[in-house]
Formats: C-alpha cells, sequence, structure tokens
DNA sequence: TGTACATCAGTGAACGCGCGTTCACTGATGTAC
DNA sequence: TGTACATCAGTGAACGCGCGTTCACTGATGTAC
C-alpha cells in the first residue's frame, strides 16, 4: 500500500477529531466539508471515503466528543473520594475556561438548542451523552452519602450547562463571569461543598 | 396610496412576528427570507423593502422576541403578590407546554448556543433580554423577602433555560420530563415555595 | 529477478441546488394644474 | 372636472456564491507469475 497500515484509520481519526472541535465552536450547520478537509491538510474530494454523508460525518463527531468528554472526566478526577471529585469537575465545568473553549468543551452546553433539524442518529447520541453525565454526576452524589442522587444531578447538570452556555452567549463580560459565579456557589452549596474556588489542588 | 396608511407598518409587523417564531424554532441559519415572506403571504423580492438584510430583520426579530416575552410575563403574573408571580412563571417556564412550543417560548432557551456567529446587534439583544429577565426575577425575589436576590436570579435563570434546552433536546421523552421536573422542584425549594405543580390557580 | 496488473487513499474539476440579494417592472391610488 | 404625473408596496425573474456531492483520474505500493 502507499500509506502504512493504519494510515486510513488514522486520517479518519483525525477528521473525526477536527471535526468534533468545530462542531463545538460553530455548530452543525456552519461545519463545512471543504474547511474541515482542508484544516486536515487534504482536499475536499476525498471526504466521501471516510463518511457516507456530512450528517453521518456530525453524528459520528458528536459521538466522539462525547467519549472524550467522558475521557477527561476521569482523568480529571482520577482516584479522588467522591466527593472531591464532584467538586473539581464542577468547578472546571462552570468556569471561565470551559465557557471560553468551546471546542474542547462539553457538546451539552455547545449543541444543546442545535437539536431540532439534526438526524436521528445525532439526537441520539446527545441523549445517550447526557444520561451518560447524570449516571456520573448520580454516582458521585451517592457515593458522597448526599440522597435522591438521581433527582439531584437532574437539576445539576441542566443549571452547570444553561450557566455555561448564556455565559458564553452574553456579550457583557461583567454579567458573563457573574453568571459563572452564582451558578457555581450555589450549586456548591446545594451539594454541602465548601466555597472555594480551587479545590482541584493537592488530594485529600 | 394603494393600500392603507398603516399597511405597511403592519406588514412589517407581521413578517417580525413571524420571524420571531421562526427564529426560535428553526435557529437563524435556517430561517430562509423566501420561506418567511411566502408564510406571509408574500413574494421574497419584497423583503428588501422592509429589511436591509437577512441579520438586520434577525436582530429586529430577536428584539421583538424579547418584548413580548416580557409582555407575557406581565400578563402571566398580572396582580399577583411576588411570591406567587414567581411560583407561576417558574411553573409555566419549566413546563412541557414552554418545552414543546419553542416557537412561543423564552428566546434564551432557544438561541442560547447560536450566538458565535451572530451579528453584534443580534448579541447586544440577546444580553439585553437576559438583563431584562434577571431583573425581573431579582425583583420578586427581593419583594418575596428573600436575601441575595440578584445573585439567586442569576442561578435560577440558568438552571430554568438549561432544564428546558436539554428537555427539548433529549430524544426520550421519560428523561425529558424527568428533567424539567427535577429543576422544577429544586428551584421551588431553593426559593422556599411549596412543591405543588399549579400554583396558578386562585388568586391567594 | 523482473514485468504486468490490482489496489486504493487522495486529487481536482464539475454539477446541482438553495439561498441571499438585486432590479426593472406593475398597478392602484394620490396630487398637481 | 379631467388629465398627466408621482408614489410606492409588492412582483417575479435573474444573479452570484457557497456548499454538499459525484466522479474520472493519479501514483505509489503490493501481488501474481
Amino acid at each position: 500500500m502507499r500509506y502504512g497500515d493504519t494510515h486510513k484509520q488514522d486520517t479518519h481519526d483525525k477528521l473525526i477529531r477536527l471535526a468534533g472541535r468545530a462542531l463545538r465552536e460553530k455548530g452543525p450547520e456552519q461545519l463545512g466539508v471543504a474547511d474541515l478537509m482542508q484544516s486536515a491538510g487534504l482536499t475536499h474530494g476525498g471526504f466521501y471515503a471516510h463518511f457516507k454523508s456530512k450528517d453521518a460525518l456530525l453524528a459520528e463527531a458528536l459521538e466522539n466528543a462525547f467519549v472524550h468528554s467522558g475521557q477527561r472526566v476521569r482523568q480529571l478526577t482520577d482516584g479522588m473520594p467522591a466527593r472531591q471529585a464532584l467538586a473539581s469537575y464542577i468547578d472546571w465545568y462552570v468556569s471561565a475556561v470551559h465557557r471560553d473553549d468551546p471546542g474542547n468543551g462539553c457538546p451539552i452546553v455547545a449543541l444543546n438548542s442545535h437539536l431540532p433539524r439534526q438526524s436521528r442518529r445525532f439526537r441520539a447520541a446527545f441523549g445517550a451523552g447526557v444520561k451518560s453525565l447524570l449516571a456520573i454526576l448520580a454516582a458521585w452524589i451517592a457515593q458522597a452519602g448526599i440522597p435522591d442522587g438521581e433527582a439531584l444531578a437532574a437539576s445539576l447538570l441542566p443549571a452547570m450547562a444553561g450557566a455555561v452556555a448564556i455565559a458564553r452567549a452574553v456579550p457583557d463580560p461583567v454579567l458573563s463571569d457573574a453568571l459563572l459565579d452564582s451558578a457555581r456557589n450555589s450549586i456548591r452549596s446545594r451539594l454541602g461543598l465548601q466555597d472555594t474556588h480551587n479545590s482541584g489542588g493537592t488530594p485529600r
């Protein structure tokens, strides 16, 4: 073969990764096939050797984005007790860092109002991503000895995602920061976590 | 004149109203000029007698959507004491009715992740809409004798909007309902409002 | 060992379509004189 | 009072551009014999 054995798979992975970024930064409608291929150093004609259609790419990219989000959750909270994991994750999620980097952020924040016109597979991937994050939160809450983990998670996740989404949408930086601070503080206090901003420091 | 004195203004208003609906239902990118004109019973060529560009239409439609949202808030809570107004508004906002009617719903829910590529005027209108709703909530909270109204409003609004947005986005209807219920209950309890679903009944 | 053929990721030109935008025109009414 | 002209919301055809998609082709490598 002209290229190594894994070459095509490597290119495919690269396209998915780049598409996941563009998807969260620009939305599914504004992600262009030609732009994507160019950002991968290829010409647009080759796209259909990798994906059946733009819709298929979007769905696969969203699925992959959720997988990577899950991996980051684990990295971010690796080895931590549940209470600390919760605090760390919330502090990252409801933060200016997350707000200012949509391309690597949570797909729920970036895409929550883009679903109506998307494919069934895309919507299914979104739903699965929400469920998976809810399950992680609920498990931490239960492990931390807080009752009603599932219902609590179901009210916390929308509060977290909504705060970051609106903080991104609002042009006034003072209001944007205030929305993040208020949301983070209220979420921490609802979970009985102390009111600090950098609990991700030394473990224990 | 061929038409009545207010005819052009009437047409303009009608276009803005239809555009506001389509904007919330389909998003700014999917709103088509030709579709809009056809839905108003006109041909697409006449569009530019009313608006300088599609961008100008989008901004004006968003501004108008927020104005109408504000009017509905007042209608929905007219004459109520602050605590009851809060409960009524929250019960409507975080409900299946609101979730299932995006075209008449809160623009923050429908558009929060569509801002990145929009015009400055559009973003400004969105920011002003958020501030205005925050102010209404904060005033109610203060009037109800609850401290820290501004910070509380800043954490409640994202929780409300996020819950409805994610409830719309998720294909599983059971999860969708559960997200609304959890969010509504937690918001009511944070405000010390009793845990009912129909507080909008007979006043006092 | 050498030659002819198969493979296949990627190329680049072209196609078709939708959509925002432009523009010459229509036709009913108001105004000038 | 009647005629010519101005006004102007709306019409409908056309333009240009971007974008998703198709397709014949390239050229480096592997395989058959």
